[in-house]
Formats: C-alpha cells, structure tokens, sequence
DNA sequence: ATGGTTGCCTTGCAA
C-alpha cells in the first residue's frame, strides 16, 4: 500500500503536474492539501478517469483537502470538534482497506505574536480531542498531511536562526508531541536519521536551488502500521522547475509505503 | 536584509 501526503498549493493551478505525477507514481492513496477549490470544482474527473475514488472537503480562495484512493473510500468524516458553521476546510478523513487515514492541513500560524498562531495552537489541541475521542491508537491509522512544524533540529535548515519561530516553536513541538504520546509514530524517522530531509522550500529568496527548506510535510502512523511501514520518501524531483513546464508546489509530495 | 514569490482574483491577504 502506497499512500502520500502532498500540498499542491492549488489543485487548479497544479493539475497538469499532479494528473503526470499519478500516472507516474501510481499511488494507491494520495492525501492533497490546499487545493484552493470548492468541492463542485474540483477536477474530480480527470482522476476518476485514473481509476481513483475521490472525497474532498474544499473550500473557496484557501485550504481544502482532499483523499483519492484506488480503493473505496469507507467512513468519511470532515473538520474537527467544535468546528463551528464557517470552520476551515483543513481535514478529511476514510479508511481505506481497514486502514484509518486522516489527511490534515494544519493551520500555519503566520508568527507568534499574530492570532493565526493562538489559532494554530486551538486547531492542534482539537486535533489531539479526535484522536482521543473517536479514534483507536491499537488499530492501523495514518495522520498524515502538511503539520506546519518540523519536528527537530534535522529536519530545518538553520536550527538556530528558527529556533522560536512559527514552525520550530517549542509550544509548537509541545502540541506535536502530544499527539505522538498519543500513540503515533514518524514514519520517515523509521528509516532515516539523516538532517536535512526537507519536503518544502519557500518560493522566495531561491530557498530552493540554496536547499533552504523545513520538513514539515508528515506521515504518523500508529504502531500496526509502523511495523507494516516499507519506506518512506520526498519525492524532491516534483520540487524542480523545469524549462516549459508548469510551476512546481512549494511542497514535494511525501511517499510511505505499507505491506 | 521584515526582503522575497506564488495563488487567489482584485487589490490585499495568506502562505
């Protein structure tokens, strides 16, 4: 079974490279985030016609999430506890063959003094409510999606320049490792200890072509699914620009495989 | 160096 997390920074913008990167890549799940549409106008054919399942949660101008998968999607639930009516589209969740599979856009949180970060910090804490309410850490489940933290000092490029800002803030790390103590592991981690891992680059300042990138896209997994874990990789090539083609994400896709 | 670039869709916000 190979499931991926990538957020495509509109899926509108980015169909051309992701209908070419599925055909490629043939994943069985593929969890997008920011696709930056209503779900009437998401592009649902185009991978229908791939042989996918699609469910999406979207939303006008900003965030949206969305699962395909080769098999059917089972137990759809969108948004969180205590999402109010104008709550943003930022998780989605079905279990595919027997597995639990929550795809997340974490809110980013812009800086530490702004209210997008106390926001960050509310969204995390009811994410950690529906793992402890309506989930099950004994059973094969997969959080996965765009965290907005990089988890330590390998997985940012300058630790000391970050350490303290929105993205590598110790409240940040705090609400992360609740959830791991919840019962879920890195995937990534299992099978590499290497620094400098990134899956995302900002557009400014050449950040890409100088490797100044966090890695912030994740796949948790509870113990059932570590121990089925084969592999997990950053597809960097989908970061590239290239002469002719479309406009990369700022983010590479994240790929784990399962047996 | 509080800059820079991209995507939304139109004028400024979010990332």
């Amino acid at each position: 079974m190979k499931v991926v997390t990538w957020n495509v920074n509109s899926i509108r913008t980015r169909l051309e490279r992701a209908e070419a990167w599925l055909r490629a890549h043939e994943p069985d799940v593929l969890c997008l985030q920011e696709i930056k549409v209503v779900d009437e106008d998401f592009p649902r054919g185009v991978f229908e016609d791939l042989g996918y399942h699609v469910e999406t949660w979207g939303q006008k101008t900003y965030n949206g999430v969305a699962i395909l998968s080769r098999s059917p999607i089972e137990d759809v639930h969108r948004g969180l506890p205590h999402d109010g009516d104008d709550a943003q589209a930022r998780l989605i969740a079905g279990t595919v063959d027997g597995v639990r599979i929550i795809c997340v856009y974490v809110p980013n949180g812009k800086n530490v003094t702004s209210w997008h970060f106390a926001y960050k910090l509310d969204w995390l804490a009811r994410l950690e409510e529906l793992l402890t309410t309506a989930c099950d850490k004994d059973q094969p489940l997969i959080l996965l999606g765009d965290f907005n933290i990089a988890p330590d000092d390998r997985d940012v490029y300058d630790p000391d320049a970050w350490a303290g800002r929105v993205h590598f803030h110790p409240v940040e790390h705090a609400a992360l490792a609740r959830l791991t103590g919840w019962g879920l592991h890195d995937v990534f981690r299992k099978h590499h200890e290497q620094a400098g891992a990134y899956s995302w680059w900002d557009y400014r300042g050449a950040a890409f072509p100088r490797d100044r990138g966090l890695r912030i896209d994740l796949v948790l997994a509870t113990r059932a699914m570590l121990e089925r874990s084969k592999g997990c990789e950053i597809d960097r090539e989908e970061r590239k620009e290239a002469k002719g083609q479309s406009k990369p994400s700022d983010h590479a896709p994240v790929v784990a495989t399962f047996s």
